[in-house]
DNA sequence: CTATAATATTTGGTATACCATATAAAATAT
DNA sequence: ATATTTTATATGGTATACCAAATATTATAG
């Protein structure tokens, strides 16, 4: 490869991009914690002091503190003046009320999907339906549930509309602690199985009521398992 | 007065309340620059240099940086590096999407309200759109309006659901500009009108479906208001 | 006078220093 | 030995100092 025409074509542009590539480094400390919080790494009612964390991801506070505002502004983690930030433990009560909102949303990205949704889009959801359906006898929970929620995610997405993407994703983070611990159960991994299999055939028809109805259904079943997981944790 | 009896009448209490007291300074700072911003005091498109402001405001650039972060994650304002914050400007495809958000959480506050509003609940509301209705003739625009967004505040609140109570509070606030400027023409406030009272009048009966439905068209009428400004205002 | 390069200045981003308060520990009086 | 007061320490909250990059300004070469 010759270095002096690469040059020749390049001199007008010096690379020119930055594009994608500076963040605050307050995002990436929340990214971080962010996803120490959904791997179950950092548990409800586990503390995060500013120094200790700080000094540990090789930062200084104001960042940390940066991120740490960022998780209480998402949900994530508590803050009381004085006292260590907490990482969340919503109450049944909270989960409950956030599930409603959110197979609001659903219904609303499912209705939508109907008629932005490209062809191609409801293809890929077809094919992780397709995955799901494949691994719900022997998979192991974390990647059935990782499939479960990339199907909620690829619909969701196909709305096009990124308010609703974006709040959808801040409750979708929020509950995943919760939605990966009931999910466990096979017995329930069924009725999923087919209420997705509804989502898709209502898609392929483009009928938004179908669809916006299956979506919201299939949200509220989730209420009741994790009320019933609740009951049961009570014992 | 004697000190010594108020000493001894205090003696156990020592005032013991903080309560309401302390609050970041952050949001502190956050809730003026939201309120600001609110009033059009701060219009789309304005700069809040961090130096300048915090020295406005008599505090440091740490906890004003706080307010911003905290009114980024809102959408009220953007940041993008070496530049100074600037109030966001939506377009109307962003309105559009928030307000289709806003309809469903609307409808769904309309639903829940039927079964969770206490009786006085119903008659604040109801309280609420008789002012509206009185004032619907002559008062001016910023007072219709006020009256307009706390009827829908009033019904979400009665959901009694916090995270919807939350979630519709952040698109209010990014919608209230907006809606404000489209609020203004006497011809959609008889419009208006009639549809909160078709609301009371389900939220008395109860009446879940009707309830939701009229939030949910009642909202959607709102996107074609805004459309119809920002056509009228290429002109 | 114009174009270009060097420099000064302003910006947000980050690190550090300081402060007030809440909590834990220790000392002392009962 | 216990209860109470005092003191030490650790925590988050705030202010300040410093840095890098972007931009505006000025000087200089053409």
């Amino acid at each position: 490869m010759n270095r002096d025409s690469d040059v020749k074509e390049n001199e007008k542009q010096t690379i020119k991009m930055p594009a994608l590539a500076r963040q605050r480094l307050g995002n990436q400390v929340a990214d971080v914690l962010r996803a120490q919080i959904l791997l179950g790494q950092l548990k409800p009612g586990d503390v995060i002091p500013e120094r200790e964390t700080s000094a540990a991801l090789g930062v200084s506070r104001t960042p940390l503190r940066e991120a740490l505002l960022v998780l209480e502004a998402e949900g994530l983690i508590e803050m009381s003046p004085s006292k260590s930030p907490v990482v969340a433990n919503p109450s049944l009560l909270e989960l409950t009320e956030m599930l409603l909102v959110q197979s609001a949303l659903e219904a609303l990205a499912g209705e939508i999907a109907c008629s932005k949704a490209t062809q191609s889009d409801i293809e890929a959801i077809e094919e992780i339906h397709n995955r799901m359906v494949a691994t719900a006898q022997d998979a192991d929970p974390i990647t059935f549930f990782q499939i479960d929620m990339s199907f909620h995610e690829a619909v969701v997405a196909a709305s096009k509309n990124e308010a609703l993407i974006k709040t959808h994703n801040r409750f979708h983070v929020r509950l995943w602690r919760a939605r990966f611990l009931t999910a466990g159960k096979v017995a329930t991994r069924e009725v999923s199985v087919a209420d997705h299999a509804s989502i898709v055939k209502g898609l392929r028809a483009r009928d938004e009521q179908k669809v916006s109805g299956s979506m919201r259904d299939h949200l509220r079943k989730v209420i009741d398992n994790v009320t019933a997981m609740y009951a049961q944790q009570k014992t």
